[in-house]
DNA sequence: TACTCTTCAGTGACAATGTCACTTAACGCA
DNA sequence: TGCGTTAAGTGACATTGTCACTGAAGAGTA
């Protein structure tokens, strides 16, 4: 997962529209910065003081509780912005928000003082950001309206759906989707069980098959 | 609650600390609107096309469910701007917030190109609008960590306690509460009985005295 | 005062979800 | 093959959400 830096910034800049001018002060003065699979990338005791757009690779953000369950927020994908540490570096105030690496991955940072120059020289610059943040914010409200208002087997089903796209074998354990959900592990167990009872789905130890998706897909959009 | 051009403005972008030069830009393309207590300012079927600064008034910012459950975002209060309809204008997408008046409110609003030419031009402007959004991002970092790990008990104890901060008496029903924290009436009513039973509260019709703050205050931080 | 209406709150049964303290099963590997 | 580790199952119980009601308080009115 190696990239000179002609590449990356070719593809990563090529995505986002930005214009060569734009791309050429980012490199000027950006940092390349990688990461390996499962490394944190951001959490708590770690808040950046730089802008970071993820290149290559994929970053889970969740939330964890003093309890130790945990909830994913949203993910960022290449070509992406991460502002939630943006947003920490603004408001200096405390989260308890994490970023892990979920490939491996690749990214440039801008400095802040960096951040704020481009910010006011370039349009296309801050229409990204300000529609990063745009989109972060909507994500936010799909979770919160999903934990305060949606049931748990639906919400896992469509879940289920989400990672058997394109195929039907998921490769996940019941504690990692009760992660992704913000549950406890015996929900997931119970709630796959009753799938299973159903004939939607068949388990294996780390792994399910999805057998019936159409059934899943009506009862994703039962709610 | 009339207030004259010279006269908000004066108030508004005094908190702010945007200099002269940006106050009289603002001024100048800006609209005043205003709204009675209770009503919608915005929401799915009125999406605004600017960006909003309150200037007078609190906006209750909340998501509500088809079942009709409901719960409260974030405030939006005097000298702050609602990030969110913002948000939806960059990005398109839909959403299921809305906001209404908490008291009688007067607002400025900016057309969208006023808004982009302001951001370009203007640091303070800018860096505003980038420290609103990054506000709200924690909000609702802080709604999710409730809805999803928090014990309802100790979420209404700490919503009473900032209810009757300076006095102690509290003039909500059980279902106003409810749609406060996201949960039903009944819900609500079960644990205020308890409350009750063990001295922390006295309750009638509308209205909720609190006993014991202290005790309330231990309960809202046992978690 | 007594009657009616409306809104607010209480109740009991049940379903869904979260928690706890375990046990059992599957796999990787020496 | 046995061992250690991780994944999953289980049953009891607590909390929260839902439903269909009942009852109670206050506002207005005759």
């Amino acid at each position: 997962m190696k990239t000179t830096v002609g590449d990356w910034t070719e593809s990563f800049l090529g995505t986002r529209n930005l214009p060569r001018r734009v791309r050429d002060k980012l490199l000027h003065e950006a940092r390349v910065v990688s990461y390996k699979q499962g490394q944190q990338v951001f959490g708590p005791d770690n808040i950046p003081d730089s802008l970071m757009f993820l290149h290559v690779g994929r970053i889970r953000v969740s939330q964890s509780s003093d309890a130790g369950r945990e909830i994913v927020l949203y993910r960022v994908e290449a070509g992406e912005s991460c502002v939630l540490t943006t947003a920490c570096m603004l408001s200096e105030e405390a989260y308890n928000a994490e970023g892990i690496a979920e490939t491996d991955v690749t990214a440039i940072t801008l400095p802040r003082t960096s951040f704020d120059r481009l910010a006011a020289e370039e349009d296309s610059f801050r229409g990204f950001v300000f529609s990063a943040y745009s989109r972060r914010l909507i994500d936010l409200l799909r979770v919160v309206d999903d934990v305060a208002f949606g049931r748990m087997d639906v919400r896992l089903a469509e879940r289920l759906l989400a990672l058997g796209e394109g195929h039907s074998e998921i490769q996940a354990t019941h504690q990692a989707l009760a992660n992704e959900l913000g549950t406890a592990r015996e929900v997931v167990s119970r709630i796959l069980n009753d799938f299973q009872k159903r004939g939607l789905i068949l388990q294996t130890r780390g792994r399910i098959t999805l057998q019936n998706k159409p059934q899943l897909e009506r009862l994703a959009n039962s709610a």
